[in-house]
DNA sequence: AAACTAATTTAGTCCAGACTAATCCGAGGT
DNA sequence: ACCTCGGATTAGTCTGGACTAAATTAGTTT
């Protein structure tokens, strides 16, 4: 059996996972940042994780899992969702600080916890952020979403994601009601996107900072 | 504030304040036995802890706990014992598996969660083997137990405590019924000790490793 | 095409925590 | 008082994972 690997090594794995979701190619500074940790670290894990199979490095280019490393990948982020889920439901732990703790644990639970998480809570496929939870078989499934920036005046939707990588904004924004599975109206865009939320008077002004960090799906008028 | 501790710290503190119970003085070989570790390795370690005033270390006496060395093993030992009974009580893991689950889990928890998870489970102050939870305060509460090895024939009594250190004796004991809060009498002793359990017409012999893992708590016949 | 710039990689260092091999105490038996 | 022997400590090495400073490369600009 392969020797087991280091929380760093998965926590680098699962950076370079969701920041290639983001943008390619997946950079040494990109992950840095990420990952909070001078370029140089970078570099040098991944020449590490390549001698491991775990990416393909192309030096000045970029990077890429392979086969193997995106299946770690996965499945580090199977646990680190299923645990914000867990945590939020079982334990009333508050959306701002589930990342936190999950960021933690993630590394740590086995395939046995892991599974009687996901059977007490059904099976699920959305962290409470609305992020997809991979299945054990590390199929993901991908909604089609609708960054609120990109938004125009007259919209209804509902919320389907709440991004986690800020905890001061996912706070304001819990403080505010601004949920994923809310209800709203895009009411005007812009610079400051303005929303009503379902049953509100008031339409409620959001920064740019705040507003990037929801995703809606749009209603469809006549759907079937 | 202090850096924050590393996992091996905690290990090494738990360890001290573990073996301090069972003999003193806690030695570098009991050490190094109890943590998987070579002797040199333990030493070394001892030296970083008595710089931080975790330890007083005595070269070639043995160790001790400071104040503060001992406030860190009891709080990693009340996330141990809470996780213990937690993952038991609300997530079904076995018996035999909790511990190991524990001991990665022990270090990553925040205060935040212990004090959740110790709501959820309304204060308790003993884990599924019969290990005291230390308070928040660092407060134990000690019951005195006799060790099965040490019973004598004819004595009723209430398992109080099954030991954790192995899980294949945690296995085994399970599956017997040998469980905290089990009611037995004791029919014989010797190099092999013999109990009848509550309600079961047939005594069962139990070897010395595993009459060794389990306390009782003596039934006072007349007792006030 | 040459030069500049920003990103990347290399080179060298540090610390934590483990190891082995060699040395050193200290307690008990003579 | 001395020797011995097991436990403890020192000395030296290794690996993982971080850092800074210096060198290199790719892409853009002129």
């Amino acid at each position: 059996m392969p020797a087991p690997l280091s929380q760093a090594v998965e926590d680098y794995l699962k950076a370079v996972y969701m920041l290639s979701q983001e943008e390619r190619p997946v950079t040494t500074n990109g992950l840095a940042q990420r990952l909070g940790v001078a370029p140089a670290s970078v570099t040098n894990m991944m020449k590490r994780l390549a001698r491991l199979r775990l990416v393909r490095h192309e030096p000045y280019r970029g990077v890429t899992l392979t086969e193997a490393g995106q299946k770690v990948a996965l499945e580090v982020i199977r646990h680190h969702r299923l645990l914000e889920l867990y945590l939020s439901r079982a334990l009333g732990v508050s959306l701002d600080r589930v990342h936190g703790e999950a960021d933690r644990l993630e590394h740590v639970i086995s395939e046995d916890l892991e599974e009687r998480i996901a059977a007490s809570l059904g099976q699920p496929d959305l962290d409470p952020h609305g992020d997809p939870i991979p299945a054990r078989d590390g199929s993901v499934t991908v909604r089609t979403l609708h960054p609120l920036t990109a938004a125009t005046p007259g919209q209804r939707g509902v919320i389907a994601r709440v991004s986690d990588r800020d905890d001061k904004v996912v706070r304001y924004l819990a403080a505010a009601g601004l949920l994923p599975g809310v209800a709203l109206e895009v009411t005007s865009t812009g610079r400051r996107v303005e929303v009503r939320l379902e049953g509100a008077p008031q339409p409620r002004r959001l920064t740019a900072g705040l507003a990037r960090a929801i995703e809606i799906v749009v209603e469809e008028p006549g759907a079937a």
